[in-house]
DNA sequence: CAGTTCCGCAACTATCCAGTACCGGAACTA
DNA sequence: TAGTTCCGGTACTGGATAGTTGCGGAACTG
C-alpha cells in the first residue's frame, strides 16, 4: 500500500525542541527555520514538509510543552500552605520556571496579533500553574488555614503575576529569594485568617 | 555663523509620538522607519539624520513618554488607602494605562536582548508606577492605617504586576473592575493590621 | 542674491529570510 | 530489483526593509 522510506515520527519531537531553545534566545521574530534547522540537525526541506510555515511551528511547539509537573495529583501536600508553596520551588522548577519566562518574552508581541499564538500559550504555560497554586490555596482554605472570605481567583494569580512582570518587565532573577519575599511579604499575609 | 535652513526642532516630538503610535500597533522587530516617518507625515531622510537608526529611534521614543501624572505632589490624598488607590483609576488614566501597556508588550522581547532598552522602560514605564504605589501604601501605613510589619516594597509591585501579567500574558482588559478585584482581594487584605 | 542646510519624496543598493525545488543517498514496498 | 518517499543539504526566487543618495524646493544667513 504505502510506498517509499517511512517519515520518522521522532524528528517531530527533536525539530520542537530546538523551535523552544531558539526560543529561549531570541524572539519570535528573529527566530528562522534555519536556526531551528541547524539547532535539530535536520534539513529546512523536512520541517516544511511537516508543518505549514513559521507560524504553525512555533505553535506546535509551544503547545507541546510539558507540565506534567503541575498535575493536581503531584502537587505537593505539606498540611500548611507556606510548607506547600515552598515545596514547588526545587531546583529544577525554577530552572524550567525561568524557561517558560523566557519563551514567554520571546512570544509575548506576537500574542497581542495572532489569537492562536495567545490561546496556546494559556493553555501550555499560564493556566497550569495558575490552577496549581488555586489548588494548594483552596485547600487551605478548606483546612481552615486561610481567611474563608478569601478571593481565591485572584490570590492565585499573584505569584504567577509578579513572576512573570519580574521576568519580563523587570529582568530579574526569579529565584528562591524572589518566591520567598513573595510568599512571605504578599500571599500569606492576605490569605491570613482574621481573628 | 551657522548658515542655511535650521532644523525644525518641533519635529522631532512629533515623530517620537509617531514611534509610539505605531507601537501601540505593532511589535518592535515589525516596526519600521517607513511607518513611522508616513505618521509623523516625515520623509525617512529626516529621521535618519536625526537618529542613528532604528534602535536609537525606538529608544528615544520610549525615553520621553510622560509620566507627569505620577509625581509625588500629585498623587491623590483621600485619607484612606482605598480612596487613595481608587482615585488613580479615572479613564485617562486607564486609557494611557492601557497604551503602555501595549508599548511594554511591543518592546518585552526586545528588553530581553538590549539593557538600554530594559533601562528606558524601567525609568519610564515601570518605576513611576512603583514609586506611586510605594508612597501610598508608606503612607497607610506611617498612619498607622496599614499593617507596620508590612513588606511595602513588595506590596508596591503587586498592582503594577497583576496589570502587566494580565495585559502581557493573559490578554484580558485592564480595566476598573480588574483594579478593584485586586484591590479588595489582594492588596487591602494583605495590608490589613493583625488585630 | 548667492550659498548653505533643511524638508519631503523617490530611487537605489544591500541584506536577510520565507518558501520552493532539486540532488544524491537511505529506507522502504512490492 | 525497480519504484517511491523520506532525509540532510544546497541553490534559487521573491518580497521586505534598513540605510543611502540625490532631486526640487523652502528657509535661512550674510
Amino acid at each position: 500500500m504505502t510506498v517509499g522510506r517511512k517519515r520518522d515520527e521522532t524528528r517531530d519531537a527533536d525539530i520542537l525542541r530546538a523551535v523552544l531553545d531558539v526560543l529561549v534566545e531570541t524572539s519570535y521574530a528573529e527566530l528562522t527555520i534555519e536556526m531551528v534547522a541547524a539547532r535539530a540537525g535536520a534539513g529546512r526541506g523536512t520541517i516544511y514538509r511537516r508543518w505549514a510555515g513559521k507560524d504553525e511551528l512555533i505553535l506546535a511547539a509551544i503547545a507541546c510543552t510539558d507540565r506534567t509537573d503541575l498535575e493536581t495529583g503531584r502537587l505537593p501536600d505539606t498540611g500548611a500552605l507556606r510548607g506547600d508553596l515552598l515545596a514547588m520551588l526545587d531546583p529544577d522548577w525554577l530552572g524550567s520556571g525561568d524557561r517558560r519566562m523566557r519563551i514567554l518574552a520571546s512570544v509575548t508581541a506576537m500574542m497581542s496579533r495572532n489569537p492562536d499564538v495567545s490561546a496556546a500559550v494559556s493553555a501550555a504555560i499560564v493556566e497550569p500553574s495558575v490552577d496549581a497554586y488555586r489548588h494548594l490555596i483552596q485547600r487551605a482554605v478548606d483546612r481552615g488555614e486561610a481567611d474563608p472570605a478569601a478571593d481565591v481567583a485572584a490570590m492565585a494569580q499573584v505569584i504567577p503575576a509578579m513572576a512573570s512582570h519580574r521576568a519580563l518587565v523587570l529582568r530579574q532573577p526569579v529565584d528562591l529569594a524572589f518566591f520567598t519575599t513573595i510568599i512571605d511579604g504578599v500571599v500569606l499575609p492576605a490569605l491570613a485568617r482574621r481573628s
